[in-house]
DNA sequence: CGATGTCATGACATCGGTGTCATGGTTAGC
DNA sequence: GCTAACCATGACACCGATGTCATGACATCG
């Protein structure tokens, strides 16, 4: 492979003047910068980064970490996979900034991850990307102050910088909107209880239905799932039940996603209610292969994680650069929008909202 | 940041030495050792691979490129994804032989393909992998002859080594399980005919149904999808219709793909008919999100995107290990296994099998 | 016209490891 | 007891870039 060396003695100058050439970092005569560039196309040469590392110690590479680091309990999401979507996200960005990602997954076993920080480390990459398969706290072996890291999609205790989605926001927006389409009995099916987001969307339903001079009746809100995969359906059809017996059924539905929506389309469907005219139904992550395909087809609200990752990238650009951690909250949320499709019948409302009169 | 010279002059030793307790290439004492390892941990050294590879010329590094470069007709998959399962199982196999991946994504844009090459040859990749969505052709632009490539779920007119799905063969498993089931009349709602997945898969149910001395009727193969999703479902309605109303009704449905096969569902049930009581369907990918939740559950064959890329990464492991291409065919396939759930019922067949007195 | 500044370029050291070769001390073999 | 073989270690050069400083050729200015 031809060395900077190689292209000096073609071109007839230093090995300094191809640098500047290669760099821009000093004015080169045009007719010599010519040379340099016809002997780079002959020799095809491509410089060498790890000597530029070596001697510039800046590497151009940001790890990425993906899979496993909590011990807490395996929620497997076989189809889930949000992780490619935060991946290619944050890639893109780092790209622009002529970054390389470096990416590594643990396998699912946690006691890897010193190793894989340690690789990463070894290549001296200039900052760290942890990413979590779904919304949880964590922690991550101490590194040194030097290589900044920040979290995607999870967060921990030692207040390092982390990008999240805004799951109270989120379900906050989504019930806004069957408020706004005249809904007032809300169901809630949640998520299993161990799940961080469950709490914080049952936060952003109670926060809509106060805003909006609701009151909240803890019978709505139903914990539908469990951890355990194998028991899933039978609860969750138990859960239907339960709320639809209410003596004053609710005419919408919140799934804890889009997932559980498509299992609730069946279980009202067997038991002959028709979606959207006896019953709204709503999901949450907007998981198109879903979303966009059953009948009718779901409103939901996007997950976004794309754009978590790209948050997460541009968290980590700036702490690389130097940016002393601001005033800001170490934990930043990321909203995604609304996907308004057929699940959601608009009603008229009985009573003159609160609404109308307040803004 | 701590170099070598620090723990030599920390342990009291030379530079040499401590390299060679750090890669074990000449007997070190015991006792040195010790002093070295004690002065690595005080000092929290960790070696840089930029000088390391400056020197031994071996970077440690495989490149990955993922997303569109074949300039063909863009058919996205917006929940397929089949990425992330070909990058993990690239990722791992690789980690063992300790190798680790640079990642990059073209963002759909194939003309940024020859950037991404370069940025990779800049820092030393041994190998290289491209990845792509689905099942194609695709043309790379050409890279030195030193640095080996492997094409994963694609392949090209260069006889450049490629792991690709065996589409053919796990539709013929496929039709040979329904067979065996008893279903003689077998209809095949393919995928667009744009893709070569879907005409190696008319080949795996044409030679299934050969076999076992099925005379092929090609009324039952019905093109049904789109690449344009706008009409996506009324084509495969209109699909559909056409199957049921043939004289002599398929027992069993065929489907391209999973998430086709949740839209037949839904269109089986509307015209009333029941799976797998009156009809049963397969699918294809084993897409778990779909399979597992659609009532009754979907069997399938799996389409084994990890499987792919492990396979992957060891055929390039082979080639950066210098084994010369081998006299092997350079596409490789690969099959995945059937996963039979509930949405195949179980007929008596008419006639003894042709099968029966073949075996 | 000499002093000063700017432009274009080169010489040289250096980043942090490892390959090569040399060296001194032990042990084995005859 | 002398040589050969081996073990453990160190000196030194080198991988391929770039930062620093120096230098020669011109242009500018008072």
């Amino acid at each position: 492979m031809a060395t900077i060396y190689d292209v000096a003695k073609a071109a007839g100058v230093s090995p300094k003047t191809v640098s500047r050439v290669l760099n821009g970092d000093a004015p080169v005569n045009q007719k010599t910068r010519d040379a340099v560039l016809k002997a780079i196309g002959d020799l095809n040469y491509i410089p060498s980064s790890a000597a530029r590392t070596m001697r510039s110690q800046r590497s151009g590479l940001v790890g990425m970490i993906t899979g496993a680091i909590s011990t807490g309990p395996e929620w497997s999401s076989p189809a889930g996979l949000p992780e490619i979507f935060i991946v290619q996200g944050a890639q893109r960005l780092l790209a622009e900034y002529g970054k390389t990602l470096l990416i590594s997954d643990t396998g699912g076993r946690a006691d890897r991850v010193p190793n894989l920080i340690q690789t990463f480390l070894e290549h001296r990459v200039e900052g760290l990307i942890y990413v979590a398969e779904y919304h949880q706290k964590v922690s991550l072996p101490v590194i040194g102050r030097n290589t900044p890291i920040v979290l995607a999609n999870c967060f921990d205790d030692a207040g390092t910088p982390a990008v999240v989605p805004d799951d109270m926001g989120g379900q906050r927006t989504l019930v806004q909107a069957l408020i706004d389409d005249g809904h007032e009995r809300i169901g809630f099916l949640t998520l299993p209880d161990s799940l961080i987001a469950r709490d914080l969307r049952v936060e952003g339903y109670k926060s809509a239905l106060e805003e909006n001079g609701i009151r909240f009746d803890p019978d709505l809100v139903v914990s539908a799932a469990l951890a355990d995969p194998a028991h899933e359906f039978d609860r969750l059809w138990d859960s239907v039940d339960r709320i639809l017996r209410l003596k004053d059924r609710p005419t919408a539905l919140c799934c804890g996603n889009d997932k559980m929506a498509m299992q609730v389309y069946r279980i009202l469907h067997e038991r002959g209610l028709s979606i959207p005219d006896d019953i709204s139904v709503v999901g949450y992550d907007d998981y198109r292969i879903i979303s966009e395909h059953v009948y009718p087809s779901l409103s939901t609200i996007d997950l976004p994680y794309g754009t978590i990752g790209i948050r997460t990238a541009e968290t980590l650009l700036r702490l690389m650069d130097g940016a002393a951690r601001t005033g800001k909250a170490p934990v930043d949320t990321v909203s995604g929008p609304l996907v308004w499709r057929n699940s959601v019948k608009k009603r008229d409302r009985k009573v003159t909202s609160i609404t109308q009169w307040r803004s």
